[in-house]
DNA sequence: ATTGTTGCAAAGTGTTTGCACAAAC
DNA sequence: GTTTGTGCAAACACTTTGCAACAAT
């Protein structure tokens, strides 16, 4: 279950880059593998450590390069975490989820919350810009560190 | 009244960071009083070109070390907006906004919306973390650019 | 053969730090 | 005269770009 769940996205991914006439690149491989065995955000220095430490370690600029077409392609979604960019996979069936981020010690922890969503969705319509996307952080104290 | 409304922020900002026995510096000041005119987030290089036009320019380290310490006593909130921090005063009596970034032109836009907070407020409860702060951004295509 | 992909090193951008000098008390 | 504030330049961290080599079609 968990299995078949982990590769749908990886392999959607896989057939969109195809439709865009990509070659099928072992790094771009590497990093949609990664991704899809992620619950949440990596920056871009966690993907080259994960790949550095596994068979197929791929270059920074290629990391960040790939990130961005998948982010054009929406199949990842970039989000602004302190100083740093974070990319997950947007899983078509999974409703998107934010984050918590502890200031003290990084971690950052998915939440998901339905009245947010709608009041979001709401306001949209009444604000004097075409919404495309919302990024939400809610910083504090994590558990370990609240106390 | 408008001066009046504009002078709070700024007075209040003054008598807390001498209550933490500061010295009174010119280049915080300026900071301080140009924060004050500003209707929305500035970033650290904004703010010193807009200084450096003034009668008071203030180096960039300065710069970033004040609002450090602003943010450290909550006088202004810091919002991270693409890979740049923009910060801006926190006035007590206006309940806080948030904020719409165009992603064509950059430009930056604040929105109040009471059904976010109370969503927002809600939803804090039930999280693994004591929630100290939030930051939302809607990004999508302003009027300008949307056409 | 052509086209797309990758890695390296260099450049870019925003932010932080070390240190010597200046200003406030 | 002691403490705090400031500016400069250098260091830093993350990201992007130029370019030559490489792999897939």
């Amino acid at each position: 279950m968990v299995g078949k769940d982990h590769d749908r996205w990886a392999e959607n991914a896989q057939r969109v880059l195809a439709q865009h006439k990509h070659h099928t690149g072992a790094a771009r491989q590497a990093i949609v593998e990664l991704l899809d065995t992620q619950t949440c955000a990596l920056s871009a220095i966690e993907i080259e450590d994960a790949l550095r430490a596994s068979e197929r370690p791929v270059g920074r600029a290629s990391i960040y390069r790939i990130l961005d077409e998948l982010e054009r392609l929406q199949l990842v979604q970039k989000l602004q975490i302190g100083q740093m960019a974070r990319y997950e996979p947007i899983r078509t069936g999974a409703g998107h989820h934010h984050h918590l981020v502890c200031d003290n010690c990084g971690t950052v922890t998915p939440f998901t919350d339905n009245a947010l969503e709608t009041a979001i969705k709401n306001l949209s319509r009444r604000v004097p810009m075409r919404v495309a996307d919302h990024e939400i952080v809610l910083h504090g104290a994590c558990e370990d560190c609240g106390n």
